[in-house]
DNA sequence: TCACAACAATTGAGCACTCAAGGATATTTT
DNA sequence: AAAATATCCTTGAGTGCTCAATTGTTGTGA
C-alpha cells in the first residue's frame, strides 16, 4: 500500500470519525445532523436566506434529490420554508425562516466549540490547520459559503 | 466561522468527492465499492486472511450490523465466506476466499494509482502526503490494515 | 451448580444519500 | 411557429449505514 492511498484511507477515517462527533453534539443540543447544519449554512450565506434548489444541491454536493430529501423534514419543524419563483414556474427557492435563522446561529456557535476542541491544545501547532485546511482545499474540500469569520 | 469549523468543513467536502472518485473507479474496473474495498483490505491484512465479524466491524468503525449487512452481497458474489469458530457458538469469521484474494490484489493497485493521481503533481510538493496523513491520524484517520509498503 | 451479565450476530426500521424516470416548464433550434 | 433540447423538481428503488430489539451462547460470581 503506497503513501497515497494510506493517505486518503486515513482521510475517509478521520471523516466517518468526524461526522459523527459532530451529529452528536448537533443532535444533541439543536436536533440538527451535521448535514442539516451544512444545509443551514449554505441558506444562512445566500443573500435573503434563500436559494434555488438546484443552487442548494450544487453548493452542498448533492443531487437535487437529495436536497429534496434534506429540505423535507427541515421543512416540516419550521426550519426552512418553500418560495416559489413568480419569473419560472420551474424553480423552487429554499429559505430560512426566523426560526431556521436563530437555530443556525446557535448551532454555529456549538459547531464551532467542537471544531476548535478537536482541533486545538495536543499535538496541534500554530500553522497546522492552516496546512490541514489547503491541503484539503486542494482535495475539492472547497464550496463554503461565504461567512464573517467568528473568532473564538 | 472560525478556522476550525472551516477546517472540518473542508474535510467532509474532500471526503465526499474523494468517496465519489474512488467508488466509481472500483466500481467500474472491479465492482466494489471503497467501502467494499476497504473491507476486503482489512481482511487480507488479517492473519489467514480471516476475522471474526465483531473484530471487522471495530476494524471499520462500523457496527455488527453494519458488518453483516456489507458482507451479505460480497459472499453472495464469492469473494468472502463465513466460517464458524469450532470453540465458540457465537462467533462467525470473515474470510478472504482465493477469487476474493486475488480481487483484492487488483483492486489495491487500482487503488493505489487513483491515489497517487490525485495526490501527486501540480500543487503537492514532498513532504505535503505524509503531512497531511499525520494531521489526519490526529484527527482519527487510524486502523488501518498492515501491509508491506508497496511502492509505485 | 446456577443465575445473570456480557458477548456475537442478525433483522426491522429509519436516516442519508444516488440514480433513473417522469412531469412540467423554459430555451434553443429548425 | 413548431419541434427538439435543456432545466428543475419530485418520486421509486436501491445502496450503505445506525440504532434497537432479539436470539443464542459463553463467562463470571455467588
Amino acid at each position: 500500500m503506497n503513501e497515497y492511498l494510506d493517505a486518503c484511507l486515513r482521510l475517509a477515517r478521520a471523516q466517518a470519525l468526524l461526522v459523527k462527533r459532530f451529529d452528536h453534539q448537533l443532535g444533541r443540543l439543536h436536533g440538527l445532523s451535521f448535514a442539516d447544519f451544512q444545509l443551514l449554512q449554505q441558506l444562512g450565506g445566500a443573500p435573503g436566506g434563500r436559494m434555488r434548489r438546484v443552487d442548494l444541491a450544487a453548493a452542498l454536493g448533492l443531487t437535487a434529490s437529495g436536497v429534496t430529501r434534506s429540505l423535507g423534514p427541515l421543512e416540516r419543524i419550521g426550519l426552512v420554508e418553500r418560495e416559489p419563483d413568480p419569473r419560472d414556474a420551474r424553480v423552487a427557492y429554499a429559505a430560512l425562516t426566523d426560526a431556521g435563522r436563530e437555530r443556525l446561529q446557535h448551532a454555529e456557535k456549538a459547531a464551532g466549540q467542537l471544531a476548535a476542541s478537536v482541533l486545538t491544545g495536543g499535538e496541534w501547532t500554530e500553522g497546522d490547520v492552516p496546512a490541514l485546511a489547503g491541503y484539503l482545499t486542494r482535495l475539492g474540500g472547497t464550496g463554503l459559503p461565504e461567512r464573517p469569520a467568528a473568532q473564538d
